[in-house]
DNA sequence: ACCTAAATGGTAGTCGCTATCACGATGGTA
DNA sequence: TACCATCGTGATAGCGACTACCATTTAGGT
């Protein structure tokens, strides 16, 4: 239902879009968030600065990404229901991650790598960018309480549910920021499995999963 | 060194800042956050609105809380070095909220918490607020992080205990925002002590320390 | 009594963001 | 082919958060 008009005016509108994106995360990049308005985001791309807003709600939104909730999702909800809630989560999020860096073909996962990391840095860097991602991440929590098909009445499993995702959210977070250090050379998945052991223990950790898997599985496509 | 002054000069400006502070929370909770201007805290306050500027940085300060680094950092390192991270950093997060939530009088105890809950909610409820709330978490696992006095120069072992950290704070939030929903009426230790089970097992949730010996202690001082 | 410094108020300006109206181009339709 | 609705975009005006700069009053120390 996105593309009901894959039409000219459609391709126009998407180009723009990836076109005031681009030079905005350049930009951010170059001289700062702070210091860049979004007239001159708009200059850049050749627009009018309202042509932005209809484009992005807000000035973060030009960076934030975040559109990891469905692959997530579908992730827990094939995840057997009987291990610890830790384990459910944190095997759905390693799974995710390697679909993520993996999916796509290697030259598109170069380019759009590359964007995504820079997106990563900054929003790591800047207080406001990272004051909206972590409480993405936040509202991110909630999805996985609804996917994980618990019984979501109770109170008291409702609780104990948030309390697992978030920290695993959170684990998540931080192999993210160390993925961005490291310019995304490392593997993504053995990091997330990585931190997860370090916060849960090694046996809440599903390293016999897909984590270790694919060290090299990235260049042999 | 913060009274060096214990002057009128100084009364007269932690008075006003009070009633800045209190003013906004009121009107925050009445109108809402986004429908409160700063005019409207520095009318109410009797103040000029540039005022209210020079003694909270953002309007988003007026609300927000986290100056428990210190407290934290302190029962950081009275924990024994020799146990698990999570519950190294589980224990002094029990043993902080036993002391924030425990601490002063019962009379003073109910005013600021009265007040403390207000924030907290806004909090919640508020998205701005919200996520530079998250990122002040975010901040203080940092300083988590040198309080452990670990190995800081290992990249390995400061990546563990960033994971160990954020999941734990995660779990904290978790029990805040339940607190909150209670209106403050459970016991907040206890809360951050099931969370923690629920997150890292039972195994690593001190129960055996002070989250569990102060049911009723609340009222009976 | 004098002088320094702190606390506050006023003015003007920038920037993020919104509401509103207008215009041109595109797409389907008679 | 001609017509019209709709979409994408542009221009203006305005609000609110926040800052820079300067003026004024007043408490504190000498």
């Amino acid at each position: 239902m996105v593309d009901r008009h894959p039409n000219l005016r459609a391709q126009r509108r998407a180009e723009t879009q990836r076109a005031i994106q681009a030079h905005a995360v350049r930009l951010f990049t170059e001289r700062g968030y702070d210091a860049t308005t979004v007239a001159d985001v708009a200059e850049a791309a050749g627009v009018a600065p309202m042509t932005v807003y209809r484009h992005f709600p807000t000035k973060e939104d030009l960076v934030l990404v975040d559109q990891n909730g469905p692959l997530l999702a579908e992730r827990l909800r094939a995840a057997p229901a009987d291990q610890p809630l830790v384990r459910r989560i944190g095997g759905a999020l390693v799974d995710a991650t390697a679909v993520l860096t993996g999916g796509g073909d290697p030259g598109a996962a170069a380019a759009d790598g590359r964007f995504l990391l820079d997106r990563l840095r900054l929003m790591i860097a800047t207080p406001a960018l990272r004051a909206r991602h972590l409480d993405n991440q936040y509202a991110l929590q909630e999805a996985v309480i609804g996917a994980l098909g618990d019984d979501a009445a109770d109170p008291e499993t409702a609780f104990r549910a948030r309390a697992a995702a978030g920290a695993c959210l959170a684990v998540l977070h931080t192999a993210l920021v160390r993925w961005a250090e490291d310019d995304g050379r490392a593997d993504l998945p053995a990091l997330v499995a990585d931190a997860l052991a370090a916060a849960f223990g090694d046996a809440a950790a599903p390293l016999d999963r897909s984590a270790r898997r694919q060290g090299p599985r990235r260049f042999t496509g």
